[in-house]
DNA sequence: TTAAAAATACCTGTAAACTAGTAGAAATAC
DNA sequence: GTATTTCTACTAGTTTACAGGTATTTTTAA
């Protein structure tokens, strides 16, 4: 057995939770909580400085998207594997934490037990998802939950119009031709696979982006 | 000062949160977590053989609705206040929780020295609003948060719109005439108080119309 | 600095959506 | 059994959306 402990970081915006992991890791001799955050920024400064083996992540924080949060501290920090925690269970953003390098993903009715199964297994290398989070992948595989990738400016369209808005206003709004807005909506309605606006505005709330 | 510490029960599916509870209150002298439970009917068998000041309820457990739990409880036992706690920051469901009878209403982002106030504050009577649910319940009056009554025949179509079924298609569909659906497509959009599928889709959407 | 990606813009035509008003038949509620 | 709502359908005109293709400029990223 290994005498150092797991360097454990906890991400989470909800003080009791936090004070949760706190008490339920604490009494386990094998891992570390070497620290708390309850936002992402406060999180990577401490990451500049510090070693840690691996982050429980709170993927609905206030100040950044769980999923860029799990992609930034893979890519800035490979030796450091990320845990998704979250109350939701939505498939397109567990796969995402996964493509963006989540070497596990649990909700949060999880057992402080089950917890600290999860780090070890993640900190030995290997993955580990629950029961539930299984499930959601398996069934993933069969229907096509892929997020397309949308340009800044084609989310900003997509956005405008299931506010309702009219290619004629929106291209006032963003000062370019009303043909380019139809361009980015012709462009939208191929990527997301759909054949109007209406069911768009669907998918689009469907798939999380909206 | 009371003598009596207050008697406190909390419902919450996340045994982080519980934990996260039970090491935070516990360290208050001034109050006392009798029990704590992770599910409805647990807690229900509890009540009726214990006395309890006031109950800190997650509004959303597995096996029952958060917005019926506070009802029972208020409506069987008077004396006792109870506490809503959640993720979510929907209006309708905390004014639903309000209606039927929560004294206060918190989000999980909650310190707990917040959540102590709070316990404190309705034990003797008052009510504990914290300042972002405040505000909700403020811009909740003003702005129209009916939900339309549709008919069946609209919810229908609404749904084939979503779809991205066009006008024809489903008229085809519906073996009604294209001039009929496009009527009920008027009826819905000047009902949701839209300008188009879009928005109408988005709307409806928000309000679990679909 | 040089590919690649994104944002911009145009043309042409067709199909669909939206506006506005009216009105008879059918179902439902009182 | 009568009133009300819902479903049905129409006319007529305007605006917007969608299909399809092409092409230049401007950003990013490698």
């Amino acid at each position: 057995m290994n005498k150092e402990r797991i360097k454990v970081v906890v991400v989470d915006d909800h003080p009791l939770v936090l004070e949760g992991l706190r008490s339920s890791l604490g009494e386990d001799n094998t891992i570390q909580i070497v620290n708390c955050f309850e936002n992402a920024s406060d999180l990577f400064a401490f990451l500049k400085r510090s070693s840690v083996n691996v982050v429980v992540l709170d993927v609905n924080l206030p100040d950044m998207n769980g999923v860029e949060i799990c992609q930034k501290i893979t890519q800035k920090y490979s030796h450091i594997k990320v845990v998704g925690l979250s109350t939701y269970n939505d498939p397109s953003i567990i796969k995402q934490m996964v493509k963006n390098g989540a070497k596990g993903y649990l909700l949060k009715n999880v057992t402080s037990k089950e917890l600290v199964a999860a780090i070890h297994q993640i900190h030995i290398g290997q993955s580990y998802f629950s029961g539930e989070i299984q499930k959601i992948l398996a069934d993933s595989i069969f229907d096509n939950n892929e997020v397309p990738k949308l340009t800044r400016r084609e989310k900003e369209i997509l956005s405008l119009v299931a506010e309702g808005i009219t290619t004629p206003q929106i291209a006032k709004k963003l000062v370019i031709s009303p043909l380019t807005v139809e361009t980015h909506r012709r462009n939208l309605i191929q990527k997301m696979g759909v054949t109007n606006a209406a069911q768009l505005v669907k998918m689009a709330i469907e798939k999380g982006l909206i």
